[in-house]
DNA sequence: ACTATACGAAACGTATCGTTTCGTTTCGTA
DNA sequence: TACGAAACGAAACGATACGTTTCGTATAGT
């Protein structure tokens, strides 16, 4: 649309027809076959009309498929473990959706090369994620479950971290049960080493006599 | 080589070339960036000759890059925090070098459309990670440390995952003693929930100690 | 009606893929 | 020492995709 509203106004035929078919197409051959030139001809729309809305394919995928990937339960269930669950079990069953699975892993690659793109993710996915991780966190801090609330990235990276290696990797893991087996493990262990994980307090031996702290690695974050 | 030793042999020199030129090449310009052409010019080598030897730039990567990952210390320190710690932060060391970072995101989305490289990433890798991690475990038990073997797939994915996390997503982590802390958590986890991880006893609620034991989740895999 | 913009279609130039063809070089074998 | 098979570097191939641009046409506001 121009500045001032002059002109011939943008179609919603073309975004819901570019979207739905986005979708299909990634679904049907993944993000490796996924080509504007196919989108735009499928969805009986120009390339010059794609263009003009999304700057490159990974926008694409990144309107059809990624942007949706932060909604989630806000629910209280009362319990840590539960509040957890839900939430990555949620996630779980969306990015298992055959459209994230096959377009997904393209994405991620893609992300690291594009720094803009990289931070529409974080504040349309990791942003709103975490933010409600940290509510479910304060949540149990108030109920008297953890004494400190931990790293909120960290936590995050726990979670979803390992759903991304079943996702993407060939580990062996079974797809039964997983996202409930990855947060019963991860919360055992946040509650057996509450205070530890706390933001700014990388690593305090109380309880663990033999353990050397260790060089971590080096930086990524390009 | 032909099948009778007849005819001219591969050059080693061509092999070496390639290898070096394709770590330098990917290390500057990332997964994205190279290409078999600017690889052969610059290894002043015909694509040929890159082609006879390997069948897809996936391949080569592989080959140069993927395929030194499976290396650990195989050290045993009487701990299997400290096992463990070692292991990961080694992976995690060898996963941050400039090469790895940039080579493996685009490297891990053709995984996932190419079977056979898929399963040639299992023998090289996952196999004897896991084989490692076994080990790790069954020392563990032997010492009383663990009462049973928890699932190895399922614990190399949270060791592994959050690492790719944070190697892969924007998700803010910070990269010092990230491994450390991940092995902190899981295996405190790992310890308290000692038995339910085994392999094909997914979820037994009979001594969880705070948490409510809770519904056993819903299934992702749609 | 006038103007500005979007529209589908099509062609553009650049880049990469993996393959093939050149003439040449290097080895094992006869 | 001569022969033949296969590797070598260089170069070109057809196919495909990117993101851009140019067409003539359609559709809104003023």
């Amino acid at each position: 649309m121009s500045p001032d509203g002059r002109g011939r106004p943008r179609s919603s035929r073309v975004d819901e027809a570019v979207l739905r078919t986005a979708r299909e197409l990634l679904a049907e051959v993944g993000y490796g076959g996924f080509s504007v030139d196919r989108l735009a001809a499928r969805a009986g729309v120009g390339k010059a009309a794609v263009y003009r809305r999304w700057s490159s394919r990974a926008e694409i995928v990144f309107a059809a498929v990624v942007s949706g990937l932060h909604a989630g339960p806000p629910e209280d269930t009362g319990s840590l473990r539960d509040d957890l669950e839900r939430q990555l079990t949620a996630f779980a069953g969306a990015v298992s959706e055959p459209v994230a699975r096959r377009a997904l892993p393209g994405f991620i690659a893609d992300l690291t090369d594009d720094p803009a793109l990289a931070a529409r993710f974080a504040s349309a996915v990791t942003e709103p994620v975490q933010a409600r991780l940290a509510a479910v966190l304060d949540r149990a801090v108030a109920r008297g479950e953890l004494r400190a609330r931990p790293d909120v990235p960290m936590l995050h990276s726990l979670l979803v971290g390992p759903l991304m290696a079943h996702l993407l990797l060939p580990f062996g893991t079974e797809a039964e049960g997983f996202a409930s087996r990855v947060v019963a493990v991860v919360v055992a262990g946040l509650k057996s080493q509450d205070g530890a994980l706390s933001p700014s307090v990388p690593e305090t031996p109380t309880s663990c006599p033999s353990a050397r702290p260790g060089r971590g690695g080096s930086e990524p974050r390009a």
